[in-house]
DNA sequence: TTCTAAACAACAACCGTTAGTGTTACGGTC
DNA sequence: GACCGTAACACTAACGGTTGTTGTTTAGAA
């Protein structure tokens, strides 16, 4: 996975990096609003049509590595030990990458995204679809029998967590504090 | 209430609703993206900025009478009988928005307002909005004695409902699903 | 009446985004 | 090694939402 073979995807990849890295370095420098679209495809040195054949938005150059919260949840639901209960298996998840934002070095870009609302739209709808994608993953479990419609609400519940708790003032008690009504709430299902 | 005095503020309240209404027929007509803000000007006959000065946005020209809802959720809680539980309340008035939408006539907006990425965006947004005031009204309940987690995490539960219940096949029954859900994680703070 | 502030209009511009049209350079094939 | 298909990239120009500027009208207050 480190040792793509063939010139032309090296580049490829090399030029979306390049134009991910420029953006967030401008981005952080001067603010996301005060950084045009133009102003990054110039420091990159491409074309804008080539950074919009790379992302699909100026929104998703922030949310660049972001791309495996879905793939995560998901799995934490699909991979967890066997009879292994869902709640406490999706709580260890959101407790991890709680903590992942909240940690040093990564703070800036949330504080970025916390600031601009174009960004914060952007995450939130985002986040209704993974909502949707773990709402499937759930229902998918052989294991549980619930309805499609308290699968979507828990789904959307444990997204609502994760949300919420990067907001409190102590976000890893916030995750505790609210996965204690998930569970009860999932429990009378 | 009906009977504002004042010529400029009945020519101003005019205005507003003349292009409200413009908006409303040509976006139902030929649909939402289909119609420029330049063509709902020229419509109501009026200039582009003077519909900017009027309505923030593309978007708000849509969800124009949906203001009443953050206004019936907080009120839903802080005009309910003495002693009445939280909980069934708010689950009352959500039963009702989603009667209302769901009801004849009211359809094809909604209906136009799923069709369309940049309204569905739009709406999330607002719902957000919503949440923290009906958080806000929850936590000032002097019966009340949950943490300031406990109450943002209920009142995003109570906005999930309402979206989630929208789109489910039977919406009425959806609701008592879900806040069956709901007070459960209400009864554990 | 006269003054003031708000509503409104016209124009131009900015920004994100996309379409249209080529040009280059890599990868596989003979 | 010559050849071709294709994917990456560039350039221009535009579109649609939004904002700033500037100036004009008009309603209410003095």
């Amino acid at each position: 996975m480190t040792e793509p073979p063939g010139r032309r995807e090296r580049k490829k990849a090399a030029t979306r990096q390049k134009i991910a890295d420029t953006a967030l370095r401008l981005f952080l420098d001067r603010g996301y609003d005060a950084v045009g679209i133009r102003d990054v495809a110039a420091e990159a040195d491409v074309a804008v049509t080539t950074l919009f054949s790379h992302f699909a938005s100026k929104e998703a150059l922030v949310f660049e590595q972001d791309d495996n919260f879905e793939q995560r949840l998901t799995q934490a639901v699909t991979n967890r030990a066997p009879h292994e209960p869902l709640i406490p298996a999706l709580r260890r998840e959101i407790q991890e990458m709680v903590r992942h934002c909240t940690a040093d070095g990564t703070v800036p870009i949330y504080h970025m995204i916390d600031e601009s609302r174009a960004l914060r739209e952007y995450e939130e709808s985002m986040r209704l679809r993974h909502a949707e994608s773990l709402a499937t993953a759930i229902a998918a479990d052989p294991g549980l029998s619930q309805t499609t419609t308290a699968c979507r609400t828990i789904a959307r519940f444990v997204i609502d967590a994760y949300s919420l708790a990067r907001e409190a003032d102590d976000p890893q008690a916030a995750v505790e504090e609210i996965f204690q009504m998930i569970e009860a709430a999932w429990e009378v299902t």
